[in-house]
DNA sequence: AACTCGGGGGT
DNA sequence: ACCCCAGAGTT
């Protein structure tokens, strides 16, 4: 059983550049927090950049968080760039600018949970554990427990659970190549079980595909969202280039944007830029901005609402 | 356990 | 209009 997703993810594993020979474990990290929640279509190019320019952790860390922001480019929750570097600077100043081994060191790192301590330990120590991401808990789910879908976070027990299932010896093959089968052909909405290379041993298919009934968290709010604006703002500060991301010069952005731009903006990012003019003090909008970029927003606008100093 | 945190592409 | 995505941190 195994083995038969084994030597599927020899034959179908995509060429992924992380994947190449000689990726270090600095890659392998930089690529898994560049892809927790973002598709890897949009992570490979950011990740060649990251390497090239930052090929150890030190490189990193002596960039500033601005350098750092606006390379993340548009990844998404670019608080995982800034926590990458803080990561990075640990590992310089504490592991000797190496990759630290073992989940619970890892873990100890701004911005590596479970399943990156996990991912790191087996693809690029080769180390033997359980690694469980929405992919993988969803094809476990499917082979082994006839459901469509885990969850939506892992308990104690799924982790001892799936461990049962993690083979002695191509384990890392097992770890990427039960990920990949979720990814390209056990997806979440129309799973190719007609090319799967295990539906003789689903569960789930012999059951009929009964989709679970299951309570997804009802969707955030997007639209008027502090999210919402702060996503806006960093576009702005991306478009003015390298400088562009210094706290200091956000007022100098939004007197830039010209009318055209500024009407393609939400409603809300428009009225919050029109009230970052009309504030006209540099000190509060360096203040907004520095709480924005810092993601030291740590009073939440009352029913996530946008909520603007001064 | 429930919330919060971006952004783009697919359906 | 949702749904989905190699999750983590806070409350």
């Amino acid at each position: 059983m195994q083995r038969a997703v084994v030597d599927w993810f020899a034959e179908s594993a995509r060429d992924l550049p992380w994947r190449r020979p000689g990726t270090s474990a600095w890659g392998v990290l930089v690529s898994e927090v560049m892809s927790q929640q973002t598709p890897m279509s949009r992570v490979a190019p950011r990740w060649e950049e990251w390497l090239h320019r930052w090929p150890t952790p030190a490189d990193l860390a002596a960039a500033s968080p601005a350098e750092v922001l606006l390379a993340w480019d548009s990844l998404g929750y670019p608080r995982r760039a800034l926590r990458l570097r803080e990561a990075a600077a640990a590992i310089a100043a504490d592991h000797d600018n190496v990759v630290p081994v073992g989940e619970e060191v890892l873990r100890s790192l701004p911005g590596i949970g479970p399943y990156t301590a996990a991912a790191v330990t087996s693809f690029a120590h080769g180390t033997r554990t359980t690694v469980l991401d929405v992919n993988i808990r969803r094809v476990l789910h499917r082979i082994f427990a006839g459901r469509s879908h885990p969850a939506p976070a892992p308990s104690t027990r799924e982790r001892a659970w799936a461990s049962a299932f993690v083979p002695q010896r191509s384990h890392v093959e097992w770890n990427a190549g039960t990920m990949e089968l979720g990814a390209l052909v056990c997806t979440s909405r129309r799973p190719a079980c007609e090319e799967c290379p295990v539906a003789e041993h689903c569960r789930w298919l012999a059951a009929g595909k009964p989709i679970d009934p299951q309570r997804k968290p009802t969707t955030q709010a997007w639209n008027g969202t502090d999210r919402q604006l702060r996503g806006a703002v960093m576009a702005v500060l991306r478009s003015c280039g390298p400088a562009g991301v210094r706290t200091d010069l956000l007022t100098a952005s939004a007197r830039e944007l010209d009318a055209e731009a500024l009407a393609a903006l939400p409603d809300p990012v428009q009225q919050a830029i029109a009230r970052v003019r009309e504030l006209g003090s540099s000190e509060r909008v360096a203040r907004l901005i520095a709480d924005l970029i810092d993601d030291g927003l740590a009073e939440r606008a009352a029913g996530n609402r946008l909520r603007l100093p001064g």
